[in-house]
DNA sequence: CGCGTTTGACCCGCGC
DNA sequence: GCGCGGGTCAAACGCG
């Protein structure tokens, strides 16, 4: 528990409030999992293709692939200035805890129950002055360990707080980028 | 006392 | 044009 309490200093009221994970004190290691897919669709964004699996600390992330909105934002030659093609990262990680340690600061701003799917979504923001990164977290309806989460930018800045092995599968991640 | 969370309201795009 | 669903705001609240 006390590498999860160092891992997870984002989620200390998560950790508490959410009565719903109740495992999240005795499970030694977040598990992840990785494996990528491209083409995030609304209804059905998991065609787990499992091709790259990192092993990192006994587990997986899932990574979706980059999301650029759909060409209607790219079409929309009205407001888009400065970034037409918006980076999204999604991906999922099978954890315990809806907030995984990715290094930096996130402030939570909303939250909003999705329709067709599942559990709340909740909406972060990176709090860091003039980095205006988002992340959406969502747990999975079908499968309550999994989380998906998406990441929406690039931060302006260098990690806070280096996170051990996990700064290591974003910058693995970072390379990606097919848009 | 400062910072992050909570939570309802508001906004906006889209489909009917 | 309207309703719905998703995203964001912001005031109030809670916690360290």
């Amino acid at each position: 528990m006390d590498d999860m309490h160092s891992m997870l200093y984002l989620g200390s009221s998560a950790r508490e409030r959410s009565s719903t994970i109740p495992s999240s004190q005795g499970s030694p290691s977040n598990n992840f999992f990785i494996n990528s897919s491209y083409g995030v669709s609304e209804g059905e964004m998991f065609h787990g293709s499992a091709s790259t699996e990192i092993r990192e600390n006994g587990g997986g992330i899932n990574f979706m692939g980059t999301v650029n909105r759909n060409d209607d934002e790219v079409n929309v030659d009205a407001k888009q200035k400065n970034k037409n093609t918006k980076q999204k990262y999604a991906f999922q990680t099978r954890s315990q805890v809806d907030i995984l340690d990715d290094g930096y600061r996130w402030r939570k701003y909303g939250q909003k129950t999705v329709k067709n799917n599942s559990y709340p979504r909740n909406y972060y923001k990176c709090t860091h002055q003039g980095c205006n990164v988002k992340k959406q977290v969502q747990r999975l309806e079908k499968d309550e360990t999994i989380v998906v989460t998406t990441y929406e930018g690039m931060h302006t800045h260098s990690i806070e707080k280096p996170s051990d092995n996990f700064q290591h599968i974003l910058s693995e991640m970072k390379i990606f980028p097919p848009c």
